[in-house]
RNA sequence: GCGCCCUUCGUCUAGCGGUCUAGGACAUCGCCCUUUCACGGCGGAAACACGGGUUCGAUUCCCGUAGGGCGCGCCA
């Protein structure tokens, strides 16, 4: 247990980087972090049909995006085909595997025979014992591994526990496709073993796996790393994670205005805990990080909680750096670009005198760029509806009244709200009634910061021109 | 079908035999604050799936049942 820890974090790329791959990816960093160790980086492609280019190019923007780093270069797993190969032989040698001469057909017969006698579809082993003379002409032999038929097989997990399979459940799969191309269960091993991988966290579905590559392992007289598997995300129905809910790439988690430190803090706590802690930063998550703390069952994925964390570390950003990640944000979204081409010079100081106003209202990104779109919005304004009926009636002729106010107050916040709020008095009016129409006109919105502060942060001249526009 | 895993408020979870009249957070409801909307504060409702054991004592340990999930490819 004192060897320096090493953790991997190893997507198939064919795909986006989805929720629960991030939350892998992160509880591999946090740990590896947390404990001195590196996190190492591999790419699962040995599937050359299903890989792509820009599958691998999202994922790796995903990990950045969420802020998490590797060590070295990202491995590709294809590229260890002679490696793997050669264990595969190494296999054959130590008589621990054999070839199998089966054809597509035949599995698939074989797989129909089983499920029809209400059978688990495995691989008889029809070759195991074979010998090799009796090969048939041109079939292009696979080789599976000889997987122990008696006995049992052992996973000492570090969530789930002992975990026990009888070894007659598994049976003697393909290490090595006749085209020569090895799969995963034997890249697997063989890269995990070559990388120095001490710690194999990754998501319950390799449960399974678990068992036959630590047969593997065993038969190449390697040592079996630490493994720990992580329950599954589920969709706020309990049911698996589909496109409508969760199964998005996290790119659409930072369209939907999602901050990444946000991200980090909701997917820690979805399966891990630190007693009654919710909201924690990276460091913290990172010093704090256990495997004897994950939990055991499924989770589902609650925007509604998301979205709260998010308000709070939106609220905890300093404005500066909050403008920052707008301007940064912008170019993400649908208009977007448009805002940030009109925020000039003039805008951003603006934008910066409202800005601690504007974020205590935003749960996200987006809102706090449709809150801020009236300062860069030309006219006539676009109104909501709840602005349009508050400007239709009096409101209208509050606007007019105010408009000469206004025009002789002193233009600061204080002095604007002082001024009319003398004038509401004087009117036996409630100043409500006054500062609705007001934030209507200006902001076109019925739901602003202090609408003084956005008089003062208007200016007098843009501030009377736009009431005038909607008092006339 | 077979194997493995899971099961505390609607949701995420604390709990690792007595401290539990079961704690926190989100959501929800009510009140307060307030120029709107928020933020914030206070308060309410809300859970140990079921049945057997083990034990002086089970939310905690064991076994069943039910429900859910994952796996069972020359995919990863």
């Amino acid at each position: 247990m004192s060897l320096p820890v090493v953790t991997r974090f190893a997507p198939s790329p064919t795909g986006f980087l989805h929720i629960g791959g991030a939350r892998t990816a992160l509880f591999n960093w946090a740990y590896a972090r947390g404990h001195g160790g590196r996190m190492l980086l591999r790419i699962e492609d040995t599937d050359r049909q299903r890989s792509t280019e820009p599958a691998i190019q999202a994922i790796l923007e995903g990990l950045q995006w969420l802020g998490l780093d590797w060590d070295g270069e990202p491995l590709s797993q294809f590229a260890r085909a002679a490696r793997h190969r050669a264990i595969a032989e190494e296999l054959l040698r130590r008589g621990r595997a054999y070839r199998c001469y089966c054809t597509a057909d035949e599995l698939e017969e074989m797989r129909e025979r089983a499920a029809a006698a209400g059978l688990p579809p495995r691989y008889d082993g029809r070759w195991r014992d074979r010998p090799e003379s009796e090969a048939p002409e041109g079939v292009a032999p696979a080789i599976r591994f000889k997987a122990p038929s008696e006995g049992e097989t052992i996973i000492e997990d570090q969530v789930m526990g002992r975990v026990v399979f009888h070894n007659r459940e598994l049976d003697d799969l393909i290490i090595l496709r006749s085209d020569g191309t090895p799969t995963y269960n034997l890249a697997v091993v063989v890269d995990d073993h070559d990388m120095g991988v001490t710690h194999i966290i990754r998501g319950v579905d390799h449960l399974t796996n678990a068992a036959r590559q630590s047969q593997i392992y065993e038969a190449l007289d390697w040592p079996v790393p630490v493994m720990a598997h992580l329950p599954l995300i589920h969709g706020p129905d309990g049911a698996k994670l589909s496109k409508r809910h969760g199964a998005l790439g996290v790119d659409a988690y930072r369209t939907m205005g999602y901050l990444p430190a946000a991200m980090r803090n909701y997917l820690a706590r979805l399966g891990w805990s630190h007693g009654d802690d919710e909201i924690f930063s990276t460091e913290q998550l990172v010093r704090w990080f256990d495997l004897d703390h994950v939990g055991r069952s499924p989770a589902r994925f609650d925007f509604a909680k998301l979205e709260n964390l998010n308000g709070h570390y939106l609220r905890a950003t300093p404005d500066d750096q909050l403008i920052a990640a707008l301007v940064e944000f912008l170019p993400h979204v649908p208009g977007g670009a448009i805002m940030l081409a009109r925020l000039d010079a003039d805008a951003l100081a603006r934008l910066e005198r409202l800005m601690p106003g504007l974020k205590e209202r935003a749960k996200t990104l987006v809102e706090l760029m449709e809150s801020a779109r009236f300062l860069v919005a030309g006219r006539p304004l676009a109104m909501d509806d709840k602005a349009q009926a508050i400007l239709a009636g009096e409101g209208r002729q509050a606007l007019k009244a105010l408009l000469p106010v206004l025009e002789q107050a002193e233009w600061s916040a204080p002095a604007l709200e002082a001024a009319v709020k003398s004038f509401a008095e004087a009117r036996g009016l409630k100043l409500g009634k006054l500062a609705q129409p007001l934030r209507a006109a200006l902001t076109g919105s019925s739901t602003s910061p202090g609408i003084f502060d956005v008089l003062a942060a208007l200016g007098r001249q843009e501030s009377l021109s736009r009431i005038g526009d909607q008092a006339v």
